[in-house]
DNA sequence: TTGATACATCAAAATATTTTGATGTATAAT
DNA sequence: ATTATACATCAAAATATTTTGATGTATCAA
């Protein structure tokens, strides 16, 4: 149960699923799903401005969804399976509710 | 893989997504799990306004985040568990990526 | 060592979201 | 009928996020 789970833990939910909510986050997420990509590689197939990439990435990384690795000029950027695991445990938590209906207001 | 998720399925996720990313929201998210409540609970357990929970209620109903259904004048809501699943299975798409490395830039 | 490439960072402007307080509507109790 | 409760909606203000364009840094190639 989400209760449960510690209050660290519900500030990384947290700024998972801010990180999730913008719909070019999700595109470059979505990118990132055949493996690795750097910035040009996302300006190329979004067209989307270098620094306006940039500033997602930040974001996204600072989430601790992605990860990078750089390689002389370019930096390499991949989903990291941890923190999406964590998240899919946490809607999991979610949908295991207890549907016992309760009144109240009264 | 998200690729072959139809558009339709990927704006619900991007706005499942964006009803995620409020604190508020997701402590509402919370309260819902033990079953239904109605916005007086919501009030009492959080101390959040009347009208600043409906405003939170609006977006995770527009989302398809939730369900409501009114008795007399309370309207109690609950978790949509399809909403959850989609979420889910969305994610899971992001997990089974294959972690082929692919050069870029070159 | 000069110039080009890949990317990060910054401050200002543009835009979007959230909060507040007031008002509106429906239900129900007196 | 009148009043109270539960909640929705609205417009304005407050606040937060995103975009833009400029500048900065590191790496590499000539």
């Amino acid at each position: 149960m989400l209760k449960e789970i510690s209050k660290v833990k519900k500030e990384n939910i947290s700024k998972l699923m801010v990180s999730f909510s913008d719909p070019f986050r999700l595109e470059i997420i979505d990118l990132m799903m055949d493996g690795e990509v750097c910035v040009c590689d996302i300006m190329k197939l979004t067209k989307l401005s270098q620094s306006r990439i940039s500033y997602h990435i930040k974001i996204l990384k600072e989430a601790g969804l992605i990860s990078d690795r750089q390689e002389g000029r370019w930096v390499y950027y991949s989903l990291n399976k941890e923190s999406l695991f964590l998240i899919k445990e946490w809607i999991t938590s979610l949908t295991d509710y207890s549907s016992n209906r309760k009144r109240c207001c009264e």
